[in-house]
DNA sequence: ACCTGAACACCGTTCAAGT
DNA sequence: ACCTGAACACCGTTCAAGT
């Protein structure tokens, strides 16, 4: 009966591929993401989805875009600190619970409609708080820079593990600081517990965007000096 | 004549080894860095390089570890912002060489002396600026990571490729950029070229570092305020 | 201590073919 | 349009063995 064929396996899509490659990402890391892994899962030849992806460089470049496609863009408030804060915080939340696809993501945001959104109103708002196009550039693509790494900041590193694997290397992680000789790092084996736990995500994420803010206005009060 | 044997292939060592895969990955990237490619250009067999280092991994490592081996620590002056601006720019110092390998180096300077070193003195200036140890240590984790983003600025997207494949592909970049509708994204188009081209890469060095300093600077401010 | 050789289970990708 | 099958050239890694 080929109408229900569909029932048993649904015929694939860029999206539904590029979502299947994010939940694995998601769980055990970009690497894990190969051609044939993933045909495996879906029920396929690993031929089948060179229909649907040209190398496994462009499955990548899917499942970000699947990423970005999630981006809420902010409305313009026209406050130049507002609109840039606003863009950064649409950005990372919509890269938060991808944490291991970050990278992926921030190179594919200048091929993204959503992307070119989030430039366009980081670009606007720069310019309106009086840099030049060049440092504007700069610092648009360091927010995007520092989106990456606060989405990445509570991993200590985003080697593509399960989360268990990340657990268990934190707590080594910690163990290793703590054993240090304090006499020459003091401040480091001080600082052991707070290095690897993080007790209050939400705080930290907004320390991360304030500290992006704070520089841009201090750089921008010392450009119109 | 087994003594001029050392004339015809130098005995491997871990560091030897490591230089070696460091050189292939500025030049062609890091997932160019595999160990059968490394051994085929050290006239050795694979499994050779598995008496130095355990796995593919561990070679990664080492590579990393010889960008921080070159790490030239800044002498403390006692003054916080100046202290931590010196261990930022010695960082990057070190590690603009290798824009391939830097995100391996973050992810190694817990696990090396001068890393360690660069971090006990980013950590007690923050102390020294009045951070309490969540923020100092996510602070300096935070510079760790905007040390990476300036030194992968220059690169749009530091996939592993060859200086010309990387020249080719900011050239598209620009065009494709320059070639939005200018209704759409005037922001974005209107800085197409500052986008792609830097002009002068030492003044973007410059902004970056001093964006994080501006950024620490007026955090602090708001701490104590 | 330091390296070789054979073997295994992966991987991306091309080409030709099926429906 | 969408997928299969066989084949090729890579890859990391284990195990046993050589000197």
């Amino acid at each position: 009966m080929p109408p229900t064929r569909t029932a048993v396996r649904p015929s694939l899509s860029r999206e539904l591929v590029a979502d299947r490659a994010l939940e694995i990402a998601d769980t055990e890391g970009l690497e894990s993401v190969t051609i044939r892994r993933l045909a495996t899962e879906l029920g396929v030849t690993p031929m089948a989805l060179y229909w649907h992806f040209k190398t496994n460089d462009d499955l990548l470049d899917g499942l970000a875009d699947r990423v970005l496609d999630a981006v809420e863009l902010p409305e313009r408030s026209g406050e130049w600190a507002a609109d840039i804060r606003a863009a950064l915080v649409a950005l990372v939340t919509a890269m938060r619970p991808h944490p291991q696809a970050a990278h992926r993501v921030a190179e594919r945001v200048m091929a993204h409609p959503k992307g070119l959104e989030l430039t366009e109103a980081a670009l606007s708002a720069l310019s309106a708080a009086g840099f030049s196009p060049e440092a504007a550039s700069y610092l648009a693509m360091q927010a995007l820079r520092s989106a990456v790494a606060m989405v990445t900041a509570d991993q200590v590193d985003d080697s593509g593990q399960t989360a268990e694997e990340r657990e268990a290397h934190l707590r080594r992680k910690q163990a290793t600081i703590a054993s240090l000789d304090p006499a020459q790092y003091p401040a480091v084996v001080a600082h052991a517990r707070a290095m690897t736990y993080c007790g209050d995500p939400e705080s930290l994420f907004a320390l991360g965007v304030d500290l992006f803010i704070a520089g841009v206005r201090g750089l921008a009060e010392g450009q119109r000096r």
